[in-house]
DNA sequence: CCAGAAACTGGAAACGTTTCCAGAACAGAA
DNA sequence: TTCTGTTCTGGAAACGTTTCCAGTTTCTGG
């Protein structure tokens, strides 16, 4: 915490020449080697760097995108911010990261501070919808991006996580489970309305092939709702017989489900399969390690940052809507019993096993 | 995006009164009733939002807060960024998330781009530190706060995380554990340094009740490197007897040792148990739900955050130097046996299990 | 050697805000 | 009524930068 920095003027003054030039000198544009080579020596003299704010002033751009998120505690969102963050910082951006919440009112009002310019462009990625946020957004005074969701006019880069679902219930069926159970979050979040209709539809086809299906609903998507919720699932067996398969949600949901199995002596995937989403760290390191549908986080952040990059340069085109194809990933939640499992470790009681 | 933003001179005019009138009706400061209620009507009719980059020129507070850490995907400093985001948002600040990798000379660079006067003040929390790091955060031209390692005459937040290490030893020795394995990540990195220091310190005291200990270093603080240390350190099971316990360095490494060991067949914890540190949350929701040593994450963010605000006001002290005790948590990963573990199935070997 | 073009330079304005300063209006007291 | 003190208001400067514009110098070709 030195004496206060050096400014511009100060570099000029020191060299011996104008604002202009020196401006334009620690630039490199349309001036002589001589002012260059003065104005570089003069500045390295004064340890100068340029101020910002008043760049940004003079300029009208800040170089700062947001991401707003409801949880940066949520490991899909920290990915997304990764690859934010990996695309924008070699183009000068810093990124501001900013929370706005579960509800959609502090997400509007997120939006509508935008006006006051502290950054060039937006990525959001509402848990909630409604019409007072789309209407915000077209209004903003910066681009927006919203990650989750594709909306009529708005730049967006979603995915079909209903289609995924559908993945996830398809290999399910295959390895023969009959009787399936949806772990969902609240159905009146984005994910947890769309995944809802991804469960239905899959479910309900006329090739569906199986005997039972029933949804049960977390509070949120947190491992702590999903073990409550699973219990209350796995409590209440179907008359055809035991659950043998649980789709959840969520990552996070999906290894309450897990836990909960573990309560009742379940052993997963022998008992109970069990699938996840988002294809989070977390899933993927667990043991068992987590058959997951994979949305694509990083990408779907890359494509995000890059819009948003597109657009604060001058490129003004229509609306994009980029849509990135979910995935699915097996791996042991959901595996056939290989010779380990039936052997192993898992020193859990030995059930009936179907 | 619509028309662009209204500014002070329009409102100003909309009333009819002087732009030095308008900004002191703004704020509440020194105008008169009537004054107010016509400024703040000609500001609402054309929508205006004070427009924070000029703001910032004028008062030379950008009210933003660096917070840099090598890797954002680390569960530890994800805590932290949600800690030091609650201590901030409320009085106002915006935090701008930086990435430093982890050499020590990108971090260099950042400390010293602080000179561009983009933020107000920084977090930092260097994975490894040098002279010229410590010299670069003397000389800043913004409070730094530094967490993880007490520096001299800088502001920092740290935990001890050698004496934590001791606990976690002390734990292991008093559940009866006596050949103890550490698996630890990079030595020439701060924590690493620390925690070998802290390793050695507990098993060489003459107090020290164990059989054997041995150490493993893994590249670094991940799942997979974890994995390969255990892999290692377990092949090679000391003269006196296998490992009945194993030190990790981190709760990721932890995970990767519980893995290494169900590839053996050992089972966690009857026959080895394994001792995790940071507390994160993956490491309580994983199967077993780890024992590990709190370094107080989400404490160290809250009191770096509420430094660096006391240093942003006119507050100008000696640098404080907060240490935060670990503590231990004890869950399942060394939990002695309970009925459902011994009364299990012989499914694995039989191992000593004391 | 000169005219014109090209390259370079400096003055000044502009970005949007806060705040110092001085002056004006106004109130209360003598 | 006049004086003093308080409250309010407007002009203007300042924060640090970039860039337009016009003026000056240097170069090039005839």
């Amino acid at each position: 915490m030195s004496s206060s920095r050096a400014t511009l003027m100060q570099v000029a003054e020191r060299a011996g020449v104008s604002l202009a030039s020196t401006s334009r000198a620690l630039h490199g544009t349309g001036a002589s080697q001589a002012m260059v080579d003065r104005v570089r020596t003069a500045a390295a003299e004064l340890g100068y760097s340029p101020d910002v704010i008043g760049r940004s002033l003079r300029m009208k751009r800040t170089f700062q995108i947001a991401f707003a998120v409801a949880d940066i505690g949520n490991p899909v969102y920290v990915e997304m911010l990764t690859a934010i963050h990996e695309v924008l910082a070699p183009h000068g951006y810093r990124v501001v990261v900013m929370s706005t919440g579960p509800t959609v009112g502090t997400t509007v009002d997120l939006v509508r501070s935008l006006g006051s310019g502290f950054v060039d462009g937006l990525i959001v990625s509402p848990l909630r919808t409604d019409d007072a946020l789309v209407e915000a957004i077209r209004q903003a005074p910066v681009p927006v991006v919203v990650i989750g969701r594709s909306l009529e006019n708005i730049d967006s880069v979603s995915t079909d996580s209903a289609a995924g679902l559908g993945q996830a219930v398809a290999h399910l069926v295959e390895i023969g489970r009959r009787r399936i159970g949806f772990v969902n979050g609240p159905l009146d979040t984005t994910p947890g309305a769309a995944r809802q209709r991804g469960f239905d539809a899959a479910t309900s086809a006329t090739t569906f092939a199986g005997d039972h299906t029933e949804t049960e609903r977390a509070d949120d998507f947190t491992v702590a709702a999903g073990l409550a919720a699973a219990r209350r699932l796995l409590a209440r067996d179907p008359e055809v017989g035991p659950f043998d398969a649980v789709v959840a949600a969520n990552d996070l949901l999906a290894i309450g489900v897990i836990r909960a199995a573990g309560e009742l002596g379940l052993s997963v995937p022998r008992d109970l399969a069990v699938t996840g989403m988002d294809d989070t760290e977390i899933g993927r390191v667990f043991q068992p390690s987590l058959t997951s549908v994979s949305l694509g986080s990083a990408d779907r952040g890359r494509a995000a940052a890059q819009l948003v990059l597109d657009r604060v340069g001058d490129v003004v085109e229509p609306a994009q809507q980029i849509a990135i194809g979910p995935h699915l990933v097996v791996r042991e939640s959901t595996a056939p019993p290989r010779a380990a499992d039936v052997a192993g470790p898992p020193a859990s009681k030995e059930k009936s096993a179907r």
